[in-house]
DNA sequence: CGCGGAATTGAAAATACTCAAAATTAGTGG
DNA sequence: CCACTAATTTTGAGTATTTTCAATTCCGCG
C-alpha cells in the first residue's frame, strides 16, 4: 500500500525483466509470426515499458507523435473532443492493442487516451520501428494487418453507430467484448467491464440512462446476469442474433 | 455515342499514356513526394488502369484482396452489408484516395465499392508494392500516411454518428466535400454531389426524407443553394460552425 | 456513519422515423 | 426531340424511440 505512494503515477520499467519474447501477448501483438531473433531486434528498440495509473492519460490530442503504444496489461479508452468540447469514445483498447497509428498522417495524436485501469504499456518508437522494417519484412506485414484491422474496427463502428437500434448497439457491444476475451484465453461468457456505464453509453451513441435500461432488460430477459461491472452472459447466442439484425429483442 | 456502346463498361486502358507522373492526383496521391524515378518504378508495377462505369462494382465484400486501387478520376462509395442485409455507407471517396486498405488484415475484401459516376482507377498489386516498400522508403512512408488517414476519417465518422444532431451531421457532411475539393484544386463553395440523397442519409445515419428537409430548411436559410445536385455554399462559415457545434441552426 | 460518485427508474419532451401522397427528375424508346 | 415510365425527391401528418429532467437508490470509502 504504501510503496504504492512511493512511486511516481508513471514509472520507468526499464529495470523490469520484460520482453516480447516472454510477454503473453506476443502472438497477437506486433511481434506475432517473428522468430525470436528478430523479437529480439524489436525487444532492443522498445524505449521502455510504461505504467499508467487509471484515469491517467497516455497522451494528448495534438501531443507530438513520437511513439506507438502496445499495451501489455489492461484497459484504455481513446476519445476525441470536439470543438464544443464533448467527447466522443472511439475505441476501448485490451492487451495486444497497438494505439497511436491514428497520429502517423500528422506527426501529432488525434485523439486522448486514458486509462480505465492500473496498465502497461510498451513504448515504440516509431521512427526505429520505421528502420526496422527494412530489416524484418514479417514486422513490417504484420504492422499493415494491424493497421488495416484498426479500419475494419472503425469501420464496424460505424455500422453499429450508423443503422443499429439501441438494443442492437448494446448486444453487439457485449459480443464484441465477448470475442476480445475468449482470443485472449479468458472466458468469453464472464468477464468484467472496466468502463463506466457512462463511457459505454458515449461509446455506442446512447445516454447513460438507455444503457442502464439496456442492462434491466437484458437481465430481466434472462440473457445476462449483471453485479455492478460483472458481467455472465447466459444466451450469447440470442445476443449474437440481435447484434446481427436476424432477431429482435421484447421490450420486456 | 456508339462508340461508348462497343466498349465494355470495365475496361483495360493498359494502352493509354497514362501515369502517375502526369497524373493530375500524384501530389495526394500514393507516389506523394516521390522523385520521377521513383516514381515511374511505381507506375512499372501498376497493372492497368481501369474504367468504372457508374453503378458498376469494382469489388465486393469477401473478395480476395489482390490489389490496392487509387482513384485517378470520378467518385465512389464504400459500404459494408450487415447480416441482416442491410447496408451502411463507410465512405465517399474521389479522385486521389486510396481503397482496399481495410482487406489487408484478412486478405479479403471488407466492404463492397460502387462508382457513383463513370470513373478510373489504378490498380495497384499489394505483394509488389510491399516488394518496393524495401526500395523506397518515401513510399512507405506515405503509404503509412494513407493508412492513417483512414484511420482519422473513420474516426471523425464516429464523432458524427455517435454524438451530432442530424443537421450538424449534415453540415459537417458539406464542410468535409467542401474542403475536400478546395485541396485538389476545385471550388469549395460550388460543387455537384455525386451521390444520392438516399446514399447521404445513409452515411450520416439518418433517412432521405430527413436528408430532404434539412435541405429544405439550409436552402430556407439561406446559407445554400440546390439546384437539384448542385451545391452552392453560401455561409460556408455558418455551415461549419455548426458542425463544430459552436453555434446553432434555427428551427425555420 | 455520512458523503459523493455512479447507476437506476419514472415521466415528460424532443428528435428523427414511418407511412403516404404528390411532385420532380432521369432514363428509355419511338 | 418528345413522350412515357421509372426512379428519386419533397412534403405532410402521426408515431416511436431515445433523450432530458428529476428523484432515488446503491456502493465505495474516509
Amino acid at each position: 500500500m504504501s510503496e504504492l505512494h512511493l512511486i511516481p503515477r508513471t514509472t520507468d520499467l526499464q529495470a523490469m525483466k520484460t520482453s516480447c519474447v516472454n510477454c503473453s501477448m506476443h502472438q497477437l501483438c506486433l511481434p506475432m509470426g517473428l522468430n525470436d531473433n528478430d523479437m529480439s531486434r524489436l525487444d532492443e528498440i522498445i524505449g521502455r515499458r510504461r505504467r499508467i495509473a487509471r484515469g491517467e492519460s497516455l497522451y494528448r490530442m495534438d501531443d507530438p507523435f513520437r511513439n506507438l503504444y502496445a499495451i501489455r496489461l489492461g484497459h484504455f479508452k481513446t476519445y476525441q473532443l470536439n470543438p464544443g468540447g464533448e467527447q466522443q469514445i472511439t475505441g476501448f483498447q485490451m492487451a495486444g492493442e497497438l494505439m497511436g497509428m491514428d497520429a502517423i498522417s500528422t506527426d501529432r495524436h488525434h485523439c486522448d487516451v486514458a486509462a480505465l485501469e492500473d496498465s502497461e504499456v510498451c513504448e515504440i518508437p516509431f521512427q526505429r520501428l520505421e528502420e526496422l522494417f527494412g530489416v524484418i519484412p514479417m514486422l513490417l506485414r504484420h504492422f499493415h494487418r494491424m493497421m488495416s484491422q484498426e479500419i475494419t474496427r472503425e469501420q464496424n463502428a460505424m455500422l453499429l453507430l450508423g443503422n443499429m437500434r439501441a438494443e442492437q448497439r448494446f448486444a453487439a457491444f457485449l459480443v464484441n467484448l465477448s470475442s476480445r476475451y475468449a482470443v485472449r484465453g479468458y472466458s468469453s461468457t464472464s468477464f468484467q467491464l472496466r468502463m463506466s456505464r457512462e463511457d459505454i453509453g458515449n461509446y455506442l451513441g446512447l445516454t447513460i440512462e438507455s444503457i442502464s435500461r439496456l442492462v434491466s432488460r437484458f437481465k430481466k430477459l434472462g440473457w445476462m446476469q449483471v453485479d455492478k461491472r460483472e458481467i455472465r452472459l447466459i444466451e450469447p447466442a440470442r445476443l449474437k442474433a440481435l447484434a446481427a439484425g436476424t432477431e429482435t429483442c421484447p421490450l420486456d
